[in-house]
DNA sequence: GCAAAAAAGTGCATTTAAGTGGTAAAAATT
DNA sequence: AATTTTTACCACTTAAATGCACTTTTTTGC
């Protein structure tokens, strides 16, 4: 179970240091492969491997009216792997698909991560939190 | 059943001295492990771990739509652990978003704790009193 | 189609920053 | 005044960012 967020920055060549607490359940569940994609929302999404084949799996079943979502989720997927210093690659392509430079943030959603370009992130966020909350938080005693 | 104001500031590297009298049920309930997120309304939330399990529980299973919360509350938690002497460390991360640099004021909530950057917290109570008292307090009597 | 050049990718070493544990001083409480 | 609690500080460890050298792949021009 991945979360919390990670400020992080990627190298002169594009490669991203994945937090340490992170790690270890990586190299047990996955064997330090990892699946990163596409996502609608302006992020990537970064799989371990087998959640990624559950989720492809997921995807490849969906009706020919979502044919665009199989192009941006499967047709943008890269498999990558840790290096021995716990780093992945993030191609040229994906990075300049999530407007991603150099200073990123990294969150923990559970079976997969979601990178952002860190200023797209504040922003995108702080307009999120003008809206209202959903209903569920309500009855929830803050 | 938390409640109180404290006024405390954390150390150089972030760590914040839960105050003892606290520190009894949290060892009891939660064997000093709590779970630290980010509130919407510019403070940070903090759980006993089970009391964050519960509230959750509840986030994941929020729908697609409501993405935007799962990401500021799930993606922004971090786990943390009372250490020999009381302490916890608020990631960098959370103290950015918080606006915390070292002087806080940390409520008791209930189940759980709001921690603020002490002058925004009065800057925001302050505001709070200038402001009308919501309708459902109007039919209630002191 | 081949060679040269450029770009991208990889691994390692170094520097810098962050996290951890402990202790001493200061403040508040009893 | 003694004790407890909080704050500040220091030494040490670990993690992340940076820089550099080298390899591989892709692109380009001939």
């Amino acid at each position: 179970m991945f979360q919390g967020a990670s400020s992080l920055s990627l190298d002169g060549k594009g490669r991203l240091s994945v937090p340490t607490r992170h790690r270890d359940v990586l190299s047990a569940t996955a064997q330090g492969q990892l699946t990163m994609t596409k996502h609608p929302h302006g992020c990537l999404m970064i799989f371990p491997r087998p959640e990624w084949e559950k989720f492809r799996e997921r995807i490849a079943a969906l009706p020919m009216e979502a044919q665009w979502w199989k192009r941006i989720f499967l047709g943008n997927a890269m498999d990558v792997e840790l290096d021995a210093t716990g780093r992945v690659l993030v191609s040229p392509e994906l990075r300049a698909a999530a407007g991603i430079a150099r200073d990123t943030m990294l969150l923990g959603m559970g079976n997969h991560f979601e990178l952002w370009d860190k200023s797209t992130y504040d922003a995108k966020e702080a307009q999120a939190m003008q809206g209202e909350m959903p209903d569920v938080f309500k009855d929830f005693s803050f």
